[in-house]
DNA sequence: CCTCCTAAGTTGGCTTTCCCAACTCACGTT
DNA sequence: AACGTGAGTTGGGAAAGCCAACTTAGGAGG
């Protein structure tokens, strides 16, 4: 049997191995050069450059020059890029709670000024999207 | 300098290495076996085994044994387990988004009957909780 | 009873990643 | 001239992963 297609394997395909989805924590965080994620993340050198290549080739971060002598370059986030913040999100989410002991290292204030308490809803309806309360639609393919 | 203390990085010490979520992915698709989820996700049968030994034991996974002669097992979903669902529906949104050519594998109908888009919100105030309208708060450790 | 079948792993051998520390290179700075 | 910094490269060993075959423990069919 082939394993199933399916967006969660096409999408840890381009950001699931080790230091990826980290090496882009800290560029949502304004760490944007090599040595900063280097030492942020904790990857070695030589796999950091493999990641980050490999994000810039699927379009997720883009290298800019931001001078020319010397040659420097940051790292910014595509729209692509941007967008994987939701999945940082609800990492961070579960880590804070089933995983992270003590006092929580990050937490986060919503620009309505309520300490964020992330919640995945349905755009059409607004209510919650849990496990449950989801079907298989008839547009499905396959 | 050290690496960052994370609770993404926490999660991603649990549930990060590869095929940990794709074998999450089948026991939510109902899935429960060893042979089904090594089928469906691709995955080798000796890391699958190690990875849900892992698995069960954070806590993620419960082993049940649903029939004595012979023995044999399903895995189920525990609460930290089912509140993994939130991590693969935003991949697969993702995924969906910026990866997955051509039809989408999976569509998922929410039970208001609109066709799911997900949308990550505040509890608080129910507007959307995008990486600009965060900031640290002060209850934020170190 | 003998053989086939299924579930759930194990095992052996090989290939690929990963890690670490040191090295490079192209500039600046003092 | 010597030193520092950003951004990698390189070499070598350790760890993880892959595949196919094997095992174990118990049905099911003939």
């Amino acid at each position: 049997m082939a394993p199933r297609i399916c967006s969660v394997a096409n999408a840890l395909e381009v950001v699931g191995e080790r230091w990826s989805l980290l090496a882009l924590r800290e560029v949502f965080f304004g760490n944007t050069r090599f040595d900063q994620i280097a030492a942020n993340t904790g990857a070695s050198r030589d796999v950091l450059t493999v990641r980050l290549k490999k994000l810039v080739a699927a379009g997720v971060l883009e290298k800019h020059q931001y001078s020319d002598h010397p040659p420097r370059h940051e790292y910014h986030l595509t729209d692509a890029g941007r967008a994987l913040h939701n999945v940082l999100l609800m990492f961070k989410e579960w880590g804070d709670t089933y995983v992270t002991q003590g006092p929580l290292p990050l937490v986060y204030q919503h620009s309505c000024g309520a300490v964020l308490e992330p919640r995945v809803v349905c755009a059409a309806c607004g209510e919650e999207a849990t496990a449950e309360s989801l079907t298989r639609a008839p547009e499905s393919a396959a």
